[in-house]
DNA sequence: CCTTTTTCTTAACTTTATATTAACTTTTTA
DNA sequence: TAAAAAGTTAATATAAAGTTAAGAAAAAGG
């Protein structure tokens, strides 16, 4: 899970980060319109938080810009305007959602998982796949009512696998959310990430994993008997 | 585009309404949260706008009992209520939006349409050649509902020849778009991997495979009953 | 603040799927 | 009909994935 924040109030900013962080979500800080749009090019984020008062251009411009683009990223304004037509305005340039400053921490990290959750087409806070459950509010998975004993990095992948329930995660994608660039170990980690992953899996169910290799191109979880 | 209105209060409801078909919106109203569930069981929404206090039942149970049923339809919670931790429980349940009363019409409608985007999401990139399509997004291809088993360098190949669909490729193109120029291998194993994908997708339609040979010019996939 | 415990990361090794080559057959066209 | 191109198959090489264990780093406990 990978975010944007373009905040120009330094404390805001980081403040948002920190929390973000405490979610398991990595977070990266700009400053100015220009940096966001400079980032926005060169990576794919799950969503950008964006400040409509910058000090090099407004918030609705960079908004405008990375539409124009094609670039469908998910974006929440954060904002001191609570004004409707301003809000209007910026739902209409392709805004996803517009919260007033001052935020409720645990609002603003509700509708963040909302709108990321809604942006890959799941509904609740509970993805199921087969026996296994993964619920992403207390951040555990489970094979009927037994907990599976993951580890915080071994749930995080567990639970990247999920929020594309279906579809394939490549390694490399898998390492960039986890790590979000900075400071990443090696690509094998993975592997050895999903080899434990998969046992402490098996152990519970006596056999199924519900992950499933692609090979050459990544990691699906679904559940196969099912089609 | 179809919404539902779960709200008990008449005024809001028809407001809301009228509001929506001003902007060429099909709404239904419904007063009461079992009212709301039946049709929600019965007919597909693209969103359903729901009240938190129903005479009946709260708003919240019908959230939930909606989302226990797996239906992923988006929904927007309209509520007195101004308290974050509501706002958090609703999200954590699965709500898309919340907005509090008493709202600005054109925030509603903006908020409104913003969701619909956003739950339409990305639409698919699917190329159909015949019985055979090809998905960009997830990289598979498939015979009418049956996946062809293609490796991850057999899939690229046949992806290359879907991209010029109708037109020709040369061995020589798919060898330098394979490669990238460096390392190469002989040119015969384009042969190689042509003939396993022909293998493979005569196994599933019987015979027929839409990849057609230029003797000495290249390869092209298309469907020549058609034509 | 140091020790203990847990988790993360690396490294070495095994297994397996895939990519590539080579040898041979069939088809096309000059 | 001979040469070139394409089709096919099997063998081998290579690269990816699976596994295990051990050392490093981080978190927890005293």
């Amino acid at each position: 899970m990978h975010i944007l924040v373009i905040e120009d109030d330094r404390i805001v900013n980081q403040n948002i980060v920190i929390l973000l962080r405490r979610e398991g979500i990595v977070a990266e800080s700009v400053y100015t319109g220009h940096e966001g749009l400079e980032l926005v090019k060169l990576y794919e984020y799950d969503l950008i938080i964006l400040d409509l008062m910058l000090p090099d251009m407004s918030g609705s411009d960079v908004l405008k810009q990375i539409r124009q683009s094609s670039n469908t990223t998910p974006i929440l304004i954060l904002s001191g305007i609570n004004i409707p037509t301003k809000k209007v305005e910026c739902f209409s340039i392709g805004a996803d959602d517009y919260m007033t400053k001052p935020y409720d921490r645990s609002e603003l990290v509700a509708r963040v998982k909302a709108i990321i959750r809604r942006s890959r087409g799941i509904a609740d806070n509970i993805i199921k796949v087969g026996r296994m459950s993964i619920n992403l509010n207390t951040k555990k998975a489970f094979i009927d009512e037994t907990l599976i004993p993951l580890t915080a990095k071994e749930y995080s992948l567990l639970e990247l696998l999920a929020l594309k329930k279906g579809g394939t995660v490549t390694k490399e994608s898998f390492l960039s959310q986890l790590y979000g660039g900075m400071d990443e170990p090696e690509i094998k980690i993975i592997d050895v990430f999903l080899c434990k992953i998969r046992q402490k899996i098996k152990k519970i169910t006596g056999g199924e994993t519900y992950i499933h290799t692609s090979w050459g191109r990544g990691y699906t979880l679904e559940d196969k008997k099912k089609s």
